[in-house]
DNA sequence: TTGTACGTACAGTTTTTTCTGTACGTATTG
DNA sequence: CAATACGTACAGAAAAAACTGTACGTACAA
């Protein structure tokens, strides 16, 4: 094995630690590899050029790069009189961290507070239903209970996603580890 | 449309909407059915009862159960007098987030740290090898940067779990709004 | 204007994941 | 000691996701 293929073995070995982890962010094992690719490479790719590197279609690299891109991983460029697509990952993984994180629970919060709104409106209404049991009226108070819960709860997740947003995530974990 | 089949559209809208997410846990949207399905339900449920419930098979219910358990959002409960097993929900929704990332994310930094540090180690040692040239040592130097940034980037990650661990999550994100 | 290069929509194929039914090991009951 | 109840391993079926090749729309070049 020359130096070469060492060199190149190493950087397998991350990137396929890479993809699979890729799925922490929403992505098949495939888009890992093309990002763990692209972290190795020092300038920013074609879709030609992904595709040749990985040796897959270039229609699977057109799709993964969109959603690539979508979580923030990576950034479409320009270069002047380059007039293929060039991307290249971001460099800085904190704020990948912290984009990942953003977009996928603030989705998230937001679906699932539409959905206890609604319900929380229609449990209210039906009290006031004419067939109205004790019994039945006892449930609706609990499923009444849970969901003010659980509301509260997904105000504190968009709270805490604003933190990571805001970058006070920082403030209480800092990017360097003090000197001793 | 009665009373009670206007509790379970709304039940059903929650519970369809945790299915929709619960992806973000890893698991599939069956698995989130099962959950919201076991959220209104007040009592420990049997493998049989979620199998009438849901109507999956009982090898699904055992299945899934599984991976709830394990993503800790669900507790396996003790009953006298019963010999089937019980499950039920977690009722703290803050703590079943806090351990869900925990679990998810300290095994991710466990394994990218491990192939950093291997591949480290490899690079270090390839440096002194017979027929290095100027300019492979150059590439070899620049992927060693790398590394070395992304395990700094480990470690930060590692201490952001510790603070997720050890709560302390809860003093930059408080669990109730103040009151005006 | 015509020709060429590029990215992606779409349909079909392959691969992976999820779900089911059977069968079996273990534990409890009579 | 049977006899029964229970949970799950395992193999195959069904469903979902990922991947490919073709075809087309758009933009730039000549």
């Amino acid at each position: 094995m020359d130096a070469y293929e060492k060199l190149e073995k190493s950087r397998k070995r991350i990137t396929e630690s890479i993809a699979q982890n890729i799925h922490l962010y929403g992505l098949p094992p495939s888009a890992g590899r093309q990002f763990g690719m692209m972290f190795f490479e020092n300038r920013p790719l074609t879709l030609d050029d992904m595709s040749a590197e990985l040796g897959m279609s270039k229609t699977s690299m057109s799709t993964s790069i969109r959603s690539l891109s979508e979580a923030k991983l990576v950034d479409r460029v320009w270069e002047r009189g380059v007039r293929k697509d060039l991307y290249e990952v971001k460099d800085d993984w904190y704020q990948i961290f912290v984009d990942m994180f953003t977009v996928k629970w603030r989705r998230a919060v937001s679906l699932h507070t539409a959905a206890i709104r609604k319900s929380l409106a229609e449990l209210k209404e039906l009290k006031k239903a004419d067939d109205m049991t004790d019994e039945l009226l006892a449930v609706i108070e609990t499923d009444i209970e849970k969901l003010l819960y659980i509301r509260e709860y997904y105000d504190w997740l968009d709270r805490l996603i604003d933190a990571f947003e805001d970058q006070k995530i920082f403030d209480l974990v800092p990017r360097l580890e003090e000197e001793a």
